[in-house]
Formats: structure tokens, C-alpha cells, sequence
DNA sequence: TGTTGACCTTGCCATCGTGGGAAGCTGCAA
DNA sequence: TTGCAGCTTCCCACGATGGCAAGGTCAACA
């Protein structure tokens, strides 16, 4: 029996619902090599730790860690989710900042849409153009060569 | 007079219709750094030298940049501008191969498009929920923080 | 002729979010 | 006790681009 009630951290942590790290990344669908990132650059609070270096977490780690990868999944930057992480933490914050930080991702998100709407609108253009079949004739390869640049905007005829 | 036809080849190449990189860059848009870039990773051949190490570029050089440069622009990847070159550079090819490109990357945008639009959509949606007043509560931060993350498709009640 | 300023060269670092791997330690079970 | 899975840190990679630094070159002007 080598030290009984001292080792054993980790399984008595697991005991009173606390988690290591593998099991925070099961529990949150981010990969573990992710959260130490997160604390790496200061979203996540410095992890508590076992006597032998293992990361904790609590329900109230988890938690945070979901609202990153939520946020995330809404494509908000790490910046603006550390933003937003502030404003939550935040008891007094006035929703409007909430709000503008939304709406201006989402401005973003549309005029990346658009840029990416218009190439695909060009590319199926081409494509539509091009018989694609085993001669060499292409195009869109013209288009790509074509020497007059200045009908880069061909799309308005 | 030291060496007259041996040095000035800078002078005498712009006489003759080539460039020196910031002249290229000029006259396709690509920055110079790009230009050597493009060298570095294959998408351009190795440019000639004067004596001194400029590079010397001819109008075919400027020609398969502004090709590259086109390409980007329709969101070509360099490993896919890469393939479109090498189908370009073939007199043999099969406008197919083309095709087959332009499509799928033209599909790849299509995801994307999509996955975008979900999230601005799902932005909107909570922006539209929140006041925006000098209060602290907000539907955003609330449904980021949502224990129930199973609604995370919350738009498909 | 010499100086100056603009341009060229190479090389390294930064971005942004994520993954991969190595080297070494820990925890748990057989 | 051995072995494997999991943890630790640290470094490198991606893709496309920009920036900076140190040094060489060119052209124009005094």
C-alpha cells in the first residue's frame, strides 16, 4: 500500500466529478490537443493540476470549453471569441456589445459568401462552356490564359 | 566605357521587352514576393538571371503569372493551379480533366457556401432575438453557453 | 566621381487553427 | 513486474501572404 491517501488524486478526482483531459475532450467534442491550446493562449483559466502534472477539469471547465466550441462552430474568430468570453464572464456587460459583435461576424460571414458565390458563379460558367470531353480545346483554360485581363469581369455582358 | 556589352544587361533586357520582378509584379498584379514564391514551389520555372542575380522576366513568364493569378482569384488552391498548369502546358490534354477540376472545386465552394451560410443564419437568428440594450442579458451568450448542447441545430424546431 | 535612394537578393518569422509526432513520465490492469 | 494507454512538453507542418533585416545593384544627380 505506497501512500494511500496521497497518489491517488486522479481517481479520486474522477470521484468527485472532476475530469482529466482526455475525458474534458470526450465530454466537449474538442480534441484535447485543442484545449491545452485554449489555455495556451488564455481562454481557458490555468488548468488545475495532479501532483504529477495531469490536467483537471470541472463541470464549470467543461462548460467553458463547449461555449469556445460553439462559438467556434459559428466561425467566430479566437479573438472575437475571446470577446465574447469576457462579455460572458462579464456580470454587467450590455448586451449591445454582444450584439454588434454578432452582427459584425456575421457582415463578415456575408461578404465572404458573396466573394465565394461570385467565383463559383464564374467557375460553373466556364465549366458550362466547356464541352469537357477528350480534345484539347478548353474554355476555361482560355479564359484562365486569356490575355486581355480586363474581361477578368466577363460576367457582365 | 567599362565592359559595355558585358554589364548593362538589365538595360539592354527592358530594350528587348523583358522585365525585372518589380516590373512583372506591376504588370500582373502578384506581388514580387508571390512571384518568387510561385518559383520557390514549382508553379513558375526557374527565372533567368542577369550577371548581378536579377531575375528577367519574359511577356510568356508574365503570361503563366497572370494565369496564376487568375486562378487564385477564382479560389484555385496552388496544388490545383498546379494540375491546371500542367494541363495547360499539355497541347494534348483532354478538356475533360478540365472540367473535372472546375467542378469539383466549384462543389468545394458550394460546401462551404453552405456551411457559411448556416452559421450566418444561426447568427441572425440569435442577433434577432437580442435586445441590444445597456442589459445584461442576451439570448447569444445564453444559447453559446446551453448546456443542452443537442440542440445545437436549434434552427430545425 | 561619389553619394544617394530605390530596387533587388536571400532568409527568417508571423499569421490562424489544427494536427502529427517524439521523448519521457504516469496510471492502471493483468 | 511488465506493458499499454494516456498524459506531459516541445517542435514542425499546413496555405498563402506579408514583413523585416542585412547586404548587393542600378540609375540618377551633384
Amino acid at each position: 500500500m505506497p501512500r494511500p491517501a496521497i497518489r491517488p488524486e486522479l481517481a479520486e478526482a474522477r470521484g468527485q466529478g472532476l475530469h482529466n483531459i482526455g475525458e474534458a475532450a470526450a465530454l466537449t467534442g474538442a480534441s484535447a490537443k485543442m484545449i491545452r491550446h485554449y489555455e495556451a493562449i488564455g481562454l481557458l483559466p490555468q488548468a488545475s493540476r495532479t501532483f504529477a502534472g495531469y490536467r483537471i477539469y470541472s463541470e464549470a471547465d467543461l462548460h467553458r470549453i463547449r461555449f469556445i466550441k460553439r462559438a467556434r462552430g459559428l466561425g467566430f474568430s479566437m479573438k472575437q471569441i475571446e470577446a465574447l468570453l469576457g462579455l460572458w464572464d462579464d456580470r454587467n456587460r450590455a448586451s449591445a456589445e454582444v450584439k454588434a459583435l454578432a452582427r459584425s461576424h456575421s457582415a463578415a460571414l456575408a461578404a465572404k459568401i458573396a466573394e465565394m458565390r461570385a467565383m463559383q458563379r464564374t467557375l460553373d460558367e466556364l465549366a458550362e462552356r466547356c464541352h469537357g470531353n477528350d480534345r484539347p480545346d478548353c474554355p476555361i483554360l482560355d479564359d484562365l490564359a486569356a490575355d486581355d485581363h480586363a474581361v477578368a469581369e466577363r460576367g457582365c455582358h
